[in-house]
Formats: C-alpha cells, structure tokens, sequence
DNA sequence: TATACGTGGTT
DNA sequence: TAACCAAGTAT
C-alpha cells in the first residue's frame, strides 16, 4: 500500500459496495443509453458545473440536432449557440465545435481514447479526459469533479481545501489506487452518484449509504463539517443602462458580443455600463445620440438583474426611434424583426428584455 | 494560484 | 435571503 491514506482500507470491498450500489440504483439518465464516446463527451461538457435536471432537455435537443461528430463540426456557430442558450459557460460548446473538428480531422472521427490526445482537445480538462476515458473506453482513470472531492474527503477523512486546484491532485493520486480496475466506469459514476443521491453537501443520508462501513468520517462524526471549502468572493454590481433602437419598419438593432470575453459572441441589445442611476438617462442619451443618432428616449421600461458568478448586472432598460435606417447592418450589427429575432442566441438577460419589451 | 466564465435551484 | 451549490476549464 504505497499511500497513506489508504492504510488498513478495505479496498476490495469497497470497490465492491460501490460498484453494486451503483448498478442497483443508478438514475435513468439519457446519456447512460450508449457508451459512444461522442454522446459521452457531449454529456460531460454540458454536465461541468450545470445540474442533471438542467442539462437533460439540451442534450436531448442538442444530440438530435448533431448525431454525430460529423454534425458537429459542419454546423454553423450561430447555431451550435442557439443549441446552447441558456446554458451558459458557452465557451464550452465552441470549444467543444473546435475539438470536435479536430476529431474528424485528425483521428477521422473516433474519439481518441489516450490520456495524451484526448487531453490535448479544447475543453477537455483532467475530469472530462478521466470521465470520457473511463466511461466510454473502460479505462482505469480516475475523474475528480466536486462530487468525488466530497465523497473522497468523508470516506478517507480528507481536511484539504477543496476550493484549491491543487486538491485535485490529491484525489486523483489515491483513485489511481482505489479505483476499479475491473469497471472503472462504474467506480467513477458510481462515485458521482452517490454523491448526487446520498453523499450530498448538506445532511448526506448515512443510514443509506453503501459504503458506511468504510467511512471515516461517519465514523469520527465529523462528515456534515467535510469538505472543507473556503469561501468565494461577493459578485460586484454593475449598473447597466440598455436600448431598444426601432426603426419605422418595426425592426430592432441587435449587436454581437466581443469573441472573447463575457457572453463572447452572443447577441445582445446595445447597451453601456453607466456610473449612477441619476445620471444614467442622460450618459446613455448621449452616448446614444452619437452612435445611433435616436430622438428621444424614452422612460424606462423595464429593469432586469443578471446575476453572474464574478458580477452583478443591474439593467435598466429604455427605448428610442430612429428615422429611417441610418445604421448599417453589419456582421456585428443587425436590424431584426420581431420574428427574426428567435434566430439569434441571446444571453438570459436579454431573453427577458426580449419577452417583456418586444 | 486566483480569477474569469452562466445559470438556476436550494436552504 | 444571502449564501451556497452543480458531472470544470482556461489563463
């Protein structure tokens, strides 16, 4: 037993536990009807950091949309977007476009199943390479996601940090030897699941749990105070001023979004960060007069809260008319119709404007 | 290493 | 209700 941690562990019989516990129980979930590597990859990027119940309905829609890997990579990104709107974290799915491409191109459309090249692809990080692996290639490598930090801490009473990337390291270093060699696809969701159903942050189910015998922490008393996980920073607030520009055809001015950043790439209403509420109308009046040349503005009409995980979007949003079209369309810039508009990918927030202002 | 990067659900 | 949480990755 070269790691500590794992001194007079029950390995074998946890594996064991596990393992059964896992085919016994585990949830009917769309992803888990094929082992194809690309069903899987898709799966595990749209699951980073988003609930089983928020990503089911996308990836259903999204896998009948690009089957395969060759859907995929000939799709239009306006549409790989739409496919994704209201997903958010959208670099995950242009990167997931850029390393699918690669697939085709490179490894004529199979997911390679090394560590080494599966790794080298945009977005796929050590989880995803140990989950795509395992899952869908059978191989023995470990995928260390927030559920298994969780689960790993209580059973081996574990006091790292887990809000350090360096934690992770730790995980993967005892999974390498307690992971089964046997099934590590079902050791590794097996160890998601239960984190999922019963080893939860908050008032995990002990008495349910299949491999009580070999918890630590249960046994210390200690596992509602694990993982240990140092706190985030507040988001800021960010006062926002936006502008429905219409024209005398009834259109409405749209705008693409930076390609890096933010929201890169989605559309969005123009709008501006302004520097306090009393003198918003008059900071958006001007810069609206100069970029649009609008008549007046009008009051407010609705105001919208963007909450992000670094920052706080309040909007405020406002309407103006233009005479005529005095302002080009461009690839970044386009008049749109009420009807048009379902086309482009927007961001939640101005999904609402759209639903309450158009 | 710390921070940027979305959104919606739960307590 | 503010805080926390959810199958992370890129830089």
């Amino acid at each position: 037993m070269e790691n500590e941690l794992l001194q007079d562990f029950a390995t074998e019989s946890f594996r064991e536990s596990l393992v059964n516990w896992f085919y016994e129980n585990q949830r009917i979930l769309p992803w888990r009807e094929s082992k194809d590597a690309y069903r899987v990859w898709v799966s595990e990027i749209m699951l980073q950091q988003t609930r089983v119940e928020t990503v089911i309905p996308y990836y259903e829609a999204f896998m009948r949309r690009f089957p395969t890997a060759e859907d995929l990579a000939a799709a239009d990104e306006e549409d790989i977007l739409k496919a994704w709107e209201g997903l958010g974290y959208y670099s995950r799915v242009r990167n997931l476009q850029s390393a699918v491409k690669e697939v085709v191109e490179q490894y004529g459309g199979k997911v390679p199943d090394t560590k080494e090249e599966i790794s080298s692809l945009k977005g796929v990080g050590p989880y995803t390479a140990g989950a795509i692996l395992s899952i869908a290639y059978g191989k023995p490598e470990p995928a260390v996601d927030g559920n298994v930090m969780r689960v790993l801490s209580r059973i081996l009473l574990i006091e790292e940090d887990i809000a350090k990337p360096a934690a992770r390291k730790r995980f993967e270093q005892v999974l390498y030897e307690l992971i089964s060699k046997e099934d590590p696809s079902a050791f590794n969701q097996g160890l998601m699941e239960l984190g999922a159903l019963i080893c939860t942050p908050r008032s995990p189910g002990c008495l349910l749990c299949p491999v009580r015998p070999h918890c630590r922490a249960y046994e210390a008393g200690v596992q509602e105070g694990l993982p240990i996980k140092s706190k985030k920073k507040k988001p800021l607030p960010k006062l926002m001023a936006a502008l429905i520009v219409r024209n005398e055809e009834g259109e409405v001015l749209i705008e693409k979004r930076p390609a890096e950043g933010l929201l890169a790439r989605l559309w969005q209403f123009p709008n501006i960060e302004t520097a306090g509420v009393a003198t918003q109308k008059e900071e958006l009046a001007a810069w609206a007069e100069e970029q649009f040349q609008v008549e007046a503005l009008s009051k407010p009409v609705q105001t919208v809260e963007h909450v992000f995980s670094h920052l706080i979007w309040q909007i405020t949003v406002y309407e103006a008319r233009v005479k005529g079209r005095p302002i080009g369309e461009s690839e970044s810039r386009r008049w749109v119709s009420k009807q048009e508009i379902e086309q482009f990918a927007f961001p939640v927030s101005h999904q609402k404007i759209i639903q309450h202002s158009i």
